[in-house]
DNA sequence: GAAGTAACCTACTGCTGGTAAGGTGGACTC
DNA sequence: GAGTCCACCTTACCAGCAGTAGGTTACTTC
């Protein structure tokens, strides 16, 4: 009636940190179950464990959901990958650490991989220029380690060759979920020589 | 009131066929515009000068269309691509032949090639299977150009290579929108660099 | 324990994908 | 040239979801 039994709202509240991990989390999973176009906010929102103007508050927008959730899975991926470059000899010996990592990456964690291939959805929005930005970072991070083998003067020969070793190994990873006896050593193995001759070649011109 | 003066509703009526045609012409314009998700199927109807139900008899869903638009397309790319590789001579001349082919197209068809790119918002429908296939054909036919240059009995690293192949030259392709001056030709001469020492050194093991 | 604030909720709106049910006009028969 | 058929097309609606207004509750601080 008009006197609703107060039903035990057993609510439990948090630091405004943890429930933004949380909803990450939570929205991730969705996401990458889903597809974008056919994940609700509402059943994020139910899964949280929170009402659905909580999201509101703080992504501002689905988009703004889904443009937090990539540019936390593109940090985790820029990180290992960071990591596992540092601690290599050699030009080669970086590259393959630094593949054998990103197809590590996609085998583990498959939620976060398949919703970076999500970005599409956001051309058009506000959000296009940053989610350029952070893959720009990672090309150039490529360009770094190869650059050593190219004439310096011909930057944009460079640049050229990163979009195609990222390009290849993304299609790359694509292909391999459909084998799962194909270890991220073994794909490693098969973009290096892929992309090692090209290297070559153009070093020799 | 209850008897609304018969607005003139210049209405042309059209063969099925060519109906068809508009309307996918019409949304692949739209979609490329304003992104999937942001096109609204009241606004493609208006501009095909049709209602919306017509949308729906034709295509059934929002993804339906989404697919024919995409299935066009690829249809096209697919026709340029292999029109350019049988009048090839040689399998290197083939190749070059192919990519010049696949840059120009995504010089001269830019809202058919940002259609493509759209797929992955049909991953989880029951149109993924299709559109899977469709890409297949694409990698198979570089995959039979490459073939020649492989052990035929690693039929895996094939593959591997095709898709790699494809993969960068799609990335390829997205990037170079970004400098006008730069010609189909000369981005096929990059990739040719890249791809044609990844498979010699492949062939030299 | 009163005041203040950050976290949270209920209850709504408007838009868009999708549908039901019926009108209309060209083509074909006789 | 009148009747009939059927493909083409429409108006008018529904359900569900993104997004919002405004009030409530628990926790902290003094």
């Amino acid at each position: 009636m008009s006197t609703p039994e107060k039903a035990p709202t057993r609510r439990k509240r948090m630091p405004r940190a943890q429930r933004e991990r949380q909803m990450i989390e939570v929205a991730e999973a969705v996401f990458a179950e889903r597809g974008y176009a056919a994940a609700s906010m509402d059943e994020i929102a139910e899964r949280v464990g929170v009402s659905k103007p909580m999201l509101y508050e703080y992504f501002n927008s689905k988009e703004g959901l889904l443009l937090a959730c990539i540019r936390e899975a593109r940090a985790e991926l820029r990180h290992v990958t960071e990591q596992a470059v540092v601690g290599a000899a050699g030009a080669e010996d970086a590259m393959r650490a630094g593949l054998r990592a990103f197809f590590r990456f996609i085998r583990d964690r498959k939620q976060a991989w398949s919703l970076v291939r999500h970005e599409i959805t956001l051309v058009g929005t506000s959000a296009a220029e940053e989610i350029e930005a952070t893959r720009q970072q990672q090309t150039d991070l490529i360009a770094t380690l190869m650059s050593g083998y190219f004439d310096d003067s011909d930057t944009v020969r460079v640049q050229a060759a990163a979009e195609f070793v990222v390009g290849g190994c993304e299609r790359l990873a694509i292909w391999c979920e459909r084998y799962d006896e194909l270890t991220p050593e073994a794909v490693t193995e098969y973009a290096m020589d892929l992309l090692w001759g090209g290297l070559q070649r153009l070093t020799s011109r």
